[in-house]
DNA sequence: ACCTGAACACCGTTCAAGT
DNA sequence: ACCTGAACACCGTTCAAGT
């Protein structure tokens, strides 16, 4: 942990965001931090131990934006879920490519567990405790890390489902018709389906 | 798109798989995989165009280890379904490491489309039709695909949690309690928790 | 024609040399 | 003491040189 001099962690973790929204993941290196913030290379090492870590500045940089205020206390635990995973999806959405790093460092990130306390109080609330507390939180959480990456890879009425289509129909029947059943479902559509599929599941 | 000679596509995956489960994703280089085969680097050239093919040949043999046998007919949709997700997490499970390559490389393996067939026949059954087929399928794809990285990444019974547990109990009431709920809760119990969460929202 | 080692343009990180 | 460029051990891939 070398002292900090110019740079705070959140401006060296800014220039990494803006290397990887440009160039993606792929393009993140050190020497290209380094320029895009006009400084050496082994500057970096003054703020960081190694690359692992700048990732992890990273990841907190997005998770810290999600906001984990208890949204409107007023609706129902339903709603409230919904709107604070939806939360999650469009804060993480918004830098699709730093997904991977979001998964391999998310137990260092104080974003994401105070995401999860909120939802938390919400579940609470709404009297699911104990074991079952426990897993309705890691399904939510699940259910929202593979959508957010499906997404990202290629919705469902993008261009994968496409050649989808043009699948032999007599060796997929269910593929092909489902394929063309999605054409008309968007990205928000499903995601939410698939939400509130769960959120049925919760609430029985 | 080079003759191959002496070796089959998926001998060639089956050293990059062996190569992946020794040594990690990071561990995967075409070196590697050459010293493995003990051919030259630049004789896996013959094979494969690039590093990228090679992937896509490891996922194709870990995804068409999925057994996608209609599961016991007399058994209900949701007994099916279950069977089915199961078997998709347990196969993918068993190569932990191929999982982001199995994510990225996704839409060109004839495993996880034969998969797919076989579980929208069973909803189709199930008289699940039309825009909630699709919602349903890509729910269960998103959810099997999160869970089984957090599952690797961190079982929430796991050293992950305990950190958890040392969280500020001001700060986290309710995440140091769920850590605490969370170590009677098994990977399994989990996975397949948050599946019956899942399927009863499908049933509603 | 087939195969392959050297070479090129990268990478993260060490370390000694500069101030 | 602080900073940094050269160097080291890697990487994927090109290409010319060997057979």
């Amino acid at each position: 942990m070398p002292r900090p001099r110019s740079l705070t962690p959140d401006q060296l973790a800014s220039a990494a965001l803006a290397v990887i929204d440009r160039d993606g993941l792929a393009g993140l290196s050190m020497r290209a931090v380094a320029q895009e913030l006009g400084m050496s290379t082994m500057g970096l090492y003054r703020y960081v131990r190694d690359r692992e870590e700048l990732e992890r500045l990273v990841v907190e940089l997005v998770l810290s934006a999600v906001d984990t205020e208890p949204p409107n206390p007023g609706a129902s635990w339903r709603e409230q879920v919904e709107v604070l995973v939806r939360r999650l999806r469009d804060t993480v959405g918004a830098h699709p490519e730093v997904v991977p790093l979001t998964i391999a460092h998310r137990h260092h990130s104080l974003g994401v567990l105070r995401w999860a306390e909120t939802v938390l109080a919400v579940l609470t609330e709404a009297g699911v405790e104990g074991e079952r507390r426990v897993v309705a939180l890691r399904g939510l959480l699940s259910y929202a890390i593979g959508a957010i990456q499906l997404e990202h890879l290629g919705a469902l009425s993008g261009p994968g489902t496409t050649a989808i289509t043009e699948l032999s129909p007599a060796e997929f029947p269910h593929m092909t018709e489902t394929a063309r059943d999605a054409r008309n479902v968007g990205a928000d559509q499903e995601f939410l389906g698939g939400l509130a599929i769960l959120l049925d599941g919760l609430g029985v």
